[in-house]
DNA sequence: ATGAAAGCGCTAACAG
DNA sequence: CTGTTAGCGCTTTCAT
């Protein structure tokens, strides 16, 4: 391996002066110093991350802390970190917590340890002590998907709103009946389901708004039940879910049932994942572009990383998709 | 922060004894191993991996990089190869070449600055000299999807066979004119198409035994071009794509057009993507398992850093899915 | 069983 | 403009 010892054994200098060529501290005479950069390339000398780290306290990394990579979202997710942390020559330390908050306490720790200098985090804990932790850390941290409280930034949609006019826009059809489908909000856990629950504020908002019950899917069978909603409803029912993958499941289910989207019942998903492109019908959704959040993100988590003050809450764009399945 | 010096003073020992209270390395009594141990977790002490692994050189952690984390098959390896990691206790640095020949040799010499002990790598490069360049990183790899060489390490599946084992099971439905669909093998470019054009020999292997015409859309327009194939064809028409996502585009197209797959016209895919799950007909397919893939490729990236030897070629099982399509 | 000293490769303070 | 010295936090001989 070669060194700054070895760079400046070969130049005759001091291994500061070797140093003081690459970094452009400090007063250097410009004959020397193309001198070193031309033995160095010669040489194929390569800085020691390493050592510099351990030296200045900056790795160039960040951590990356979601759920897992396999659902869509955040793979699309991951995708667009990456990218931007690229563009200002960073790398990015990805990890899953698999919904585990256990494991996401230890990956955090441990992003820490190495000494990323700064973390994304789709959490999937909650409340003060968690927040505490988080503070504790002491990296700047910003947050997508869920909260965790009014202090800590975090990037997303206005996820109530967008979630009232979706089920407004389904009103102005004339559904009567609009079943709100959501699994997450089932689990009896501690897990923190911001996102979910102000998707279900917005949706009973407008529903009660327009005078119809409120009815809510949160069985982990949400396709069969919807399957026999449909089935043993006299009203043409319309399904708001709060993910696009459940509305994809349902209307798989109601397909092998023989009952068309539209015609025999409506859907809407949230999120507009890339995999729709492929689906006809054209699954009616939101928009809740994951790139901009990520870029987003990455923005504020950098501001943060040069000391600057960031907002706690920044709400990206959302768009109400008309498809042809409501 | 909490050091070994800290730690050391308070217990009234050196910071050697610190240091062995930690490793398992030579012998230390075992009251002040623990008293250190327990003033150590008190203090919240954690080791410094930089200072560690400037010492010894083990980092543990290791570097990906593959196309992008949008395709759904990355994600998935991704995931898995994260997971793996993880079981092991070490990181992963994702990085994302996006097809850009020069952005891969970057980024893997950056990983290897970074001090990766291993790299799993998904390559857009070929020829001799990309080889070399590899052998010369100094650091164990292990490749996916494409081969560069006979002489680094591989995982995938027989794609030739698996390719001409799905064609021969489109023949035994009656097909009498199998098109391939491949739009890599259009690209006039350097990349490394191992796996499209190991696919294309068992396509081409299969039609010409079954003595039928060899027939390739390698256009990005392929969806179109499919459809007025089979616009203008007397002949029922199959479709073989090089990946999952063709035939969904494909199928799309046609469905838009009033042509429903199996009836007027028979299409298979490759991988066997998540998404399939959530698409009606069920795409006949293979199943490239992914999880499989990427497991093997950690273990044996794992026995390369060993200094073990692996095999040059590590095949995994593969399966010819019958969906609904064919 | 424990400690002193050296060093991984780099940079920053202080001199000159 | 350049060199000397010291030190980041850890481990590893080599003594004792």
């Amino acid at each position: 391996m070669v060194t700054t010892k070895d760079i400046a054994k070969i130049c005759n200098v001091s291994r500061t002066t070797v140093s003081r060529a690459f970094n452009d501290s400090g007063r250097i005479n410009d004959e020397t110093k193309q001198l070193i950069l031309n033995t160095a390339k010669e040489l194929g000398y390569r800085p020691d991350i390493l050592a510099t780290s351990l030296k200045n306290g900056r790795t160039r990394s960040i951590g990356v802390v979601v759920f897992d990579a396999k659902n869509p979202y955040f793979a699309q997710m991951l995708n667009a970190i990456e990218t931007e942390a690229r563009k200002r020559d960073y790398f990015v330390n990805i990890t899953l917590h698999q919904k585990n908050a256990g494991l996401e306490h230890e990956l955090l720790q441990k992003l820490v340890d190495y000494r990323v200098e700064g973390i994304i985090l789709s959490p999937v804990s909650k409340g003060k002590e968690f927040e505490k932790f988080l503070s504790g850390l002491g990296k700047p941290v910003v947050l997508l998907g869920n909260r965790v409280s009014g202090n800590l930034p975090y990037v997303g949609i206005d996820e109530k709103k967008a979630a009232k006019e979706a089920v407004e826009s389904i009103c102005a059809r004339g559904y009567k009946r609009i079943v709100f489908v959501c699994p997450p909000l089932s689990e009896n856990s501690k897990d923190n389901n911001y996102t979910h629950e102000k998707r279900k504020q917005g949706y009973s908002s407008a529903v009660l708004e327009n005078g119809l019950l409120e009815e809510i899917i949160s069985s982990d069978d949400y396709a069969k039940e919807a399957k026999d909603m449909v089935n043993n409803s006299k009203d043409k029912i319309a399904f708001f879910c709060s993910g696009d993958g459940y509305a994809l499941d349902i209307m798989k289910e109601l397909r092998l049932a023989g009952k068309k989207a539209e015609k025999d019942y409506g859907i809407m998903g949230f999120d507009n994942i890339q995999f729709l492109d492929y689906v006809v019908p054209r699954l009616s959704t939101i928009d809740n572009s994951v790139e901009m959040v990520a870029e987003k993100a990455v923005d504020l988590l950098f501001d943060l990383m040069n000391g600057e003050k960031v907002p706690n809450k920044t709400y990206v764009e959302y768009k109400v998709i008309n498809g042809d399945t409501i």
